[in-house]
DNA sequence: ATGTTTCGTTCGACCGAACGAAATAATTGG
DNA sequence: CCAATTATTTCGTTCGGTCGAACGAAACAT
């Protein structure tokens, strides 16, 4: 094995590291918050999207709009989300994720980006640039990925976003 | 702002970006397997530490026993593990991942690894050992903020299943 | 041997979260 | 201004996943 093939190996292998590492992360957040997937899922739809009507909500979520109110309840109940009258339809509501929820959670989130400043100190600046491009690199072809695997298996359930 | 603080800044939002692509990657592959988030955990935990008793898969998982009667006879019902007689003591079973149980999609993992692969053909070896050494030590630091959510989140409530 | 502990399973119950159908409220269009 | 449509909630139900308690089988200890 050439030392290129090593090293190229040596990235597959740390990236399932961090791929394993992010994912644990992100569970434990939920766990803290008292959070199951599907209310993490509504908020990151909330927080991606921008205040949504529960219909819309319902659509992205892939939830029934029955579900949706108990859901809603939910995040209310716990504090992450609150439902705001819509101005434009005095039906309908708007659901909007409460802008301070991760206050608590803040010298965590300093901590760990201190953490990643302090690391990025080994690298010059083209270092640097190439770890840059390779990240975003890799989230796009992550993201096709992740379609495939919908799309190969969702042929008959429609998403309908 | 620098060049250089500009480059970290970009560093932080490409990272942000590549590990939502991993859950969402791994939230996909899940549903695709039709396995619960509690099944893929398991499942992840056999692979990880190889084959376990009933016992020490709920330690691990942290379940009651009972529970973990109920997972193993839907993993084996989906076909993703085993049970398998233990031949060091015949009241336990030992509890292993029936071992393709991901080959219907090795075209997909293939597609995303030769993809990384050509990524990566980009860089020079000082540039690609620079993204592997970010990629481990990033894993490592993101693994001991997970281990701080924790443990700062069960000091009062102790887990003792 | 025999009493005790350990292992996994079965049983019955409970809870959260999802659904469909019906009810309620507000908008839209003729 | 009324009928049809649309948005959400309420209601009752179902389903999956977890639990505690009780049980039989095997291992261990004395």
């Amino acid at each position: 094995m050439t030392d290129r093939e090593d090293l190229t190996a040596r990235m597959l292998a740390a990236g399932r590291e961090l791929s394993t590492a992010a994912v644990m992360f992100h569970t434990a957040l939920a766990a803290r918050q008292g959070l199951s997937a599907t209310e993490e899922k509504a908020l990151d739809l909330l927080d991606r999207l921008g205040p949504l009507t529960a219909r819309q909500l319902a659509a992205h979520a892939s939830l029934a709009p029955a579900s949706v109110t108990g859901l809603v309840d939910r995040l209310e109940r716990k504090g992450f989300a609150r439902r705001v009258p819509n101005p434009a339809d005095k039906r309908s509501v708007l659901v909007e994720t409460v802008p301070d929820r991760l206050t608590g959670l803040a010298p965590l989130f300093d901590h760990y980006v201190a953490s990643l400043t302090e690391l990025v100190t080994r690298y010059n600046d083209i270092e640097l640039a190439a770890i840059v491009d390779f990240l975003t690199e890799a989230a796009a072809r992550q993201r096709d990925a992740t379609r495939l695997l919908k799309d190969d298996g969702e042929t008959f359930a429609p998403d309908s976003r």
